[in-house]
DNA sequence: GTAATTGCAAAAATTTTGCCTCATA
DNA sequence: TATGAGGCAAAATTTTTGCAATTAC
């Protein structure tokens, strides 16, 4: 665990947002000037792999990651395309889905989306 | 509506699965070999935006598309990013969900994953 | 001391765009 | 025929990688 991978998770899981691998670039090289995207993105990697922090299913082109590691519901806007956590429980009717076509079911997770309240007062001007 | 755009659609629908963009271009290739990538992703987008196909959240770096314009569960592989459609009918706890983040609920999806057939033979090897 | 990791820069991969020509309605 | 769309190629964006130097344990 080098100082660069221990300050990729320390600010990851500073923010409730769920930042772009640039956005934690950016937060990363306030405290480490030096460090190179390279790093950000293969400790990115690394860090989900070993389920520390996780990848998250995006809409957009870029990925985002999550600094909780334990799943969970997100919303994400489809106007600016954030994301946010959802309190939100998983009811058992998705955990006791029966699969007919020969996968083996490892998980769910419920993708939520609409507008966020920065983009519901833009559309109100 | 062109030739092009009308047979992007075409040779989406005509498969179950999801590919990328360059999956479809490759496709639509083989009866306009003349068609440009960048043809395919301007009328990929065009066409998600009218809602007569989908952009799919995708988990990897690529974008996927669905020709079946109605939202509906997929799930996915973890091993090889393979997306297939699921039978399930969108449970009312989901549609009930009460928001307190100042979002504006627009709509909700469940993604499974999994592992698919092919996988599974493979790491039984 | 050894193996893993970093920084840097180049490359790969994916998506978007400008511009001029051509096809569609 | 006017407008929107296509083809081509360049650019922009996002992610990955090779390599020599450095760091962690």
């Amino acid at each position: 665990m080098t100082r660069q991978r221990r300050i990729v998770v320390e600010e990851l899981r500073k923010v409730k947002s769920h930042p772009t691998a640039d956005m934690i670039y950016e937060m990363v090289r306030k405290r480490l000037p030096n460090i190179s995207l390279g790093t950000v993105y293969r400790n990115l990697e690394l860090l989900s792999e070993q389920g520390i922090i996780q990848k998250i299913t995006s809409g957009g082109t870029q990925r985002r990651f999550d600094g909780n590691p334990v799943k969970h519901s997100h919303i994400r806007c489809v106007s600016c395309g954030r994301v946010d956590d959802l309190q939100f429980e998983t009811p058992d009717v998705l955990t006791q889905v029966n699969l007919d076509n020969g996968y083996e079911l490892l998980g769910q997770n419920v993708e939520f989306y609409g507008k966020c309240p920065e983009c519901r007062s833009d559309s109100n001007t």
